[in-house]
DNA sequence: ACCGATATGTGACCGCTGTCAACATCGACT
DNA sequence: AGTCGATGTTGACAGCGGTCACATATCGGT
């Protein structure tokens, strides 16, 4: 049988579910191999067959909530329909800052975990090997790309722009999510993603003279 | 004596001193009050005649790592000199935030001690009763509020503009202090930080025509 | 059908941590 | 002088990550 077999059978799937589960509910400090061991019912040595050590295990959870952020951030990027070119890859740009702020808070514990391993975080550009365009960084610089192609960004304003927006964005999640900005409310909080996506999208634009984007709201789903 | 008195006179100051200097040289998760205990010559559970907890001693910790933080940032500001008053009040803003990148970059460890202490961070406007301008929050709604008095910022701009600024800036400093961005060589960390911060220039200047402003280098000192 | 190699799980153990309770010491104040 | 409160010590506990020798189950080859 695949359900319950022999000796456990899919200790290491067991595992990960597990610690998908507890950081889910408790971020990554939450997540400790013993207390994964008792969830499944196992000896808390077993786990080591499968992982090498802790990080191993962080490791695997990370992917997984990689993989969240980027279905995540799909579905809004999907849903973006606009009738001319120009404000369809700003419109792009800026759902693309809000599907990541919105998988941030919606997933607290993965989101945590994602940036707080500090050796080497499977995030970015580092990775290569992906899927281009598969990973949020890839994401980020197709994006810009676009908005230099319609001619919304100027061919000099391109360096470092994914740096710029990345940060940015970034830097959102992460003070509403375990900084000094948890605790705005949700007004609050979409007013200030709003300011700041539309600031973003203002410095880029700062050549020409465009219409001005519609604000954007957070998905808590 | 005030040297090393009887039992050992100022534990709770020493406790702290060597608190700083783990934290420095090996960030948050290095702190440990039985390591400490040992720095200091004494016995491990010493340490909580002066701290109910080891949170406790994270928070005095997290004051000294805020204080250097500001005093890092004054150093930048008060060099600041320029013709008028609007270049005066947008470099000012820029320095401000380039001198919170340094302290991120210079002080690692507690950088990320400061932002990693969930429950109940110390920095920005939650504390109230400080005075103020004296926290970088406080520093930072001053500057855009001159920005607004000079007539660069647009008064409509100014809502959220603190959350822009700061969010830009600490995702920043994250991303390349424990992110997938340290590892960019000092001439990519200044680039990338002119292009982040002059285009926050950008974004609220956007109103009128103004000369763009000479890009800014991180100071590792 | 058997038997051995190999994968998988167990229990005991180490050193580390934070935390607490009981005990010792010392200075200050009456 | 003698007591009291603040400070420091000792020893214990539980929990953690990690490693080991050992036990067991499963599969492959004969």
């Amino acid at each position: 049988m695949a359900t319950t077999p022999y000796h456990h059978g899919n200790l290491r799937d067991a595992l990960v579910e597990a610690a998908v589960e507890v950081v889910r509910e408790g971020g990554p400090e939450a997540l400790s191999l013993r207390e994964l061991a008792r969830r499944v019912g196992v000896s808390h040595a077993a786990a080591y067959r499968h992982f090498a050590d802790r990080e191993a295990l962080v490791d695997v959870v990370a992917e997984q909530a990689l993989a969240g952020m980027v279905a995540r951030v799909h579905r809004r990027l999907d849903r973006v329909e606009e009738p001319d070119p120009v404000t369809t890859a700003r419109r792009r740009l800026v759902e693309l800052g809000a599907g990541y702020v919105d998988f941030a808070l919606a997933e607290t514990g993965l989101f945590r975990l994602l940036f707080t391993a500090y050796p080497d975080p499977p995030d970015g550009k580092g990775d290569g090997g992906d899927e281009p365009g598969e990973d949020p960084y890839g994401l980020l610089n197709h994006a810009l790309d676009d908005l230099v192609a319609v001619g919304f960004i100027d061919a000099g304003l391109r360096a470092g722009a994914e740096v710029t927006c990345w940060s940015a964005v970034h830097g959102f999640a992460v003070l509403n999510v375990e900084g000094p900005l948890r605790g705005l409310t949700a007004e609050e909080r979409d007013a200030t993603l709003s300011s700041l996506l539309l600031g973003i999208d203002r410095a880029f634009g700062a050549g020409g003279t465009w219409p001005s984007l519609a604000p954007v709201a957070l998905d808590p789903s």
